[in-house]
RNA sequence: GUCUCCGUAGCUCAGCAGGAUAGAGCACCAGAUUCCUAAUCUGGGGGCCGUGGGUUCGAAUCCCGCCGGGGACACCA
């Protein structure tokens, strides 16, 4: 056990083969509840498990009974400093700081690689962004590109293969409306007049934000006046097509600024024209999970344009959903929801059987039928994260409207003023389903009330620090460590590989930024305490040995705030001056 | 009307798949700076965890009702 970088996980080992010796044959839906946590209460030791009352009902056993056995036979384990029995049947476990310490040399020589989850051997695809290829990307974009990037870090830090997706709608009407509005620009960049033409579309022009000015100009200097006065059939698939890869590059842009990549970018246009629409309904067809009926209007308020038709639908209600989604409109054309289904499939039929899609809000009356799509599909699992909106503020007012886009904050906007990694850590500071106000002042605060500076100021310290000592070394004798705060900091090291299991499996990376912000905190408060104590400062010129100690501490505080900014895609500052 | 997310300190939010005395930051009050960066730290006040039931050894956490807020609700994508 004193090996194994997770020491929850190693002692959760122990108190299960405790348990078995004293209560033999729990079934395993018990043992699964069987947990070892940190305590919150250091007066309660390092680690506490819930075992004996979990255990007792089933064992027909008291839990102060049985947790008494426990103490009995784990008070004899190496590396237990006391073992004690508490409150209605608790363990609490003091570890012995021999065992704490032998986690240093672990993490110094495992460097970012500490907390890396074990290969599982699984592969799961994370979709994110997925913004319309019509125009630039705005703070709306921005919580599911922010949330769905650090999920994908933190997953692949849990040991998970995964592929980062967007997925490109450039099927629908949306991108026709797009190429229209484009049209017009481009007349526009011709001098001739647009007016007559817009009174011919529908729906007007639809974007008319001036960051399409310049793909008018392109097309003009391109094609000249040949599209000028033909009709749309002539003109329409060009105009699109290019307006949507240059869509598609402004997007790509607006990402790469806030550190985002993706690995696969989907079309929804290719994925039709290969007949994926067809081949992904087979398997539902297959199942005999389509169908030709009419659905019932929806209860409540019926739409006043409401008539009875006919459509072929998908028995959702089979997995879980409310009512049956149509797949085909009744002119037989397939509906968007066909379409995100075959898309599914094939990411189903690429090799993945788990997904998660990380959209808006907005979407959250669409997860029910998606997941039950996929259930059918695959038997696999889908997770949907839901990111609700967010409120840039500035001095307690709402911040609405850009110049370029015209309608809502552009991403841009809020990265030019107060830089990616505040962007990144402020939004992972609140969990995705919550609504959210992102408040620029205190973005831009260079105090605790920051806490992207808090934490990045503690590496920067832990960096100075480390650039005035020798090098650090795994092969210190750590023993001089004993202060209350550094064992405290030690202690907060040691939970990070439970963390990153833990946010994984939830698919909340909030919680490695409120981790790091701890961590942060347990750094300054040694610090500090330095200040006042001279005893406890790092580096100490006539005692080489602790000086050692502490460096490998100091420097084991700097690998995991690293690692931990890593999976949020923050910079690690070195120095803040 | 249905579905869904949310309601925790004056404000912004955590609370780790039910667990011990509910935690941070901001704001407020009182302190620490000849020092490895005070962009920091230490201490203090401040809570019917929206509300009413239920489940149990134990509920902020799970279930039901109600109140309040966001979002979505036939062929749009």
């Amino acid at each position: 056990m004193m090996q194994d970088e997770n020491l929850f996980a190693a002692m959760r080992g122990d108190v299960l083969n405790a348990l078995d010796a004293l209560a033999p044959g729990l079934p395993p839906d018990v043992l699964a509840r069987v947990e070892v946590t940190p305590t919150k209460d250091a007066a309660h030791g390092d680690m506490a498990t819930n075992a004996a009352m979990i255990a007792a009902k089933p064992a027909g056993k008291n839990p102060r009974e049985l947790a008494a056995g426990l103490v009995e036979v784990l008070s004899a384990r190496a590396g237990i400093a006391k073992a004690e029995a508490a409150g209605p049947g608790f363990v609490n476990l003091t570890l012995s700081p021999a065992l704490l310490l032998a986690q240093l040399p672990v993490i110094l020589n495992a460097q970012e690689a500490y907390g890396q989850g074990a290969s599982r051997a699984r592969k799961i695809n994370v979709e994110y962004v997925s913004a319309n290829p019509t125009g630039p990307l705005h703070v709306g974009h921005c919580r599911g590109a922010v949330v769905g990037d650090a999920l994908s870090n933190l997953l692949t830090k849990a040991g998970y293969e995964v592929t980062k997706e967007y997925y490109i709608n450039d099927a629908g009407a949306q991108v026709l409306a797009l190429a229209r509005s484009v049209y017009v620009r481009y007349l526009e960049a011709l001098k001739l007049s647009p007016e007559a033409y817009i009174e011919t579309v529908p729906g007007g022009m639809q974007y008319g934000g001036a960051y399409l000015i310049p793909i008018g100009e392109a097309l003009a200097e391109k094609y000249g006046d040949e599209y000028a006065e033909t009709p749309e059939a002539n003109w329409l698939d060009i105009f699109r097509d290019f307006a949507v890869s240059r869509m598609m590059v402004m997007i790509r842009e607006d990402l790469a600024a806030l550190g985002v990549r993706h690995d696969v970018f989907s079309s929804e246009r290719v994925l039709v024209e290969n007949g994926g629409v067809e081949r992904g309904l087979q398997v539902l067809r297959g199942k005999g999970l389509i169908y030709r009926g009419i659905l019932e209007p929806p209860k409540g308020k019926t739409p006043e344009d409401w008539e009875p038709r006919e459509q072929e639908l998908f028995r959702s209600t089979e997995y879980g959903d409310d009512v049956d989604r149509p797949i085909a409109k009744s002119d037989g054309s397939f509906t968007y929801f066909a379409n995100d289904i075959a898309y599914h499939a094939d990411k189903v039929a690429r090799g993945c059987p788990d997904l998660i899609d990380v959209l808006g809000a907005d979407h959250g009356g669409y997860v029910k039928r998606m997941q039950a799509a996929v259930k059918a599909l695959s038997g696999g699992r889908l997770d949907v994260v839901l990111c609700q909106i967010v409120k840039v503020m500035k001095d307690g007012e709402p911040v609405k409207m850009s110049k370029r886009a015209g309608t809502f904050v552009e991403l841009r906007d809020l990265i030019d003023e107060v830089g990616p990694d505040a962007v990144r850590f402020l939004i992972l500071m609140r969990k995705a389903d919550a609504q959210m106000d992102f408040d620029l002042n205190a973005a831009l605060a260079q105090t605790r009330e920051n806490p992207v500076f808090y934490v990045q100021y503690a590496h920067a310290r832990c960096r100075s620090v480390l650039r005035a000592a020798p090098a650090s070394s795994a092969e210190a004798d750590f023993s001089t460590l004993t202060a209350p705060e550094e064992m405290a900091l030690l202690r907060r090291l040691i939970t990070w590989p439970r963390l990153v299991e833990q946010a994984a499996e939830s698919r909340e990376p909030h919680r490695v930024a409120f981790f790091l912000y701890e961590l942060a905190s347990d750094f300054h408060a040694l610090w500090n305490a330095g200040r006042e104590n001279t005893a406890l400062r790092f580096l100490q010129d006539d005692k080489p040995a602790e000086t050692a100690a502490r460096i490998g501490l100091v420097a084991a505080t700097a690998i995991v705030l690293r690692s931990g900014l890593a999976v949020l895609g923050v910079n690690p500052v070195e120095e803040m001056r």
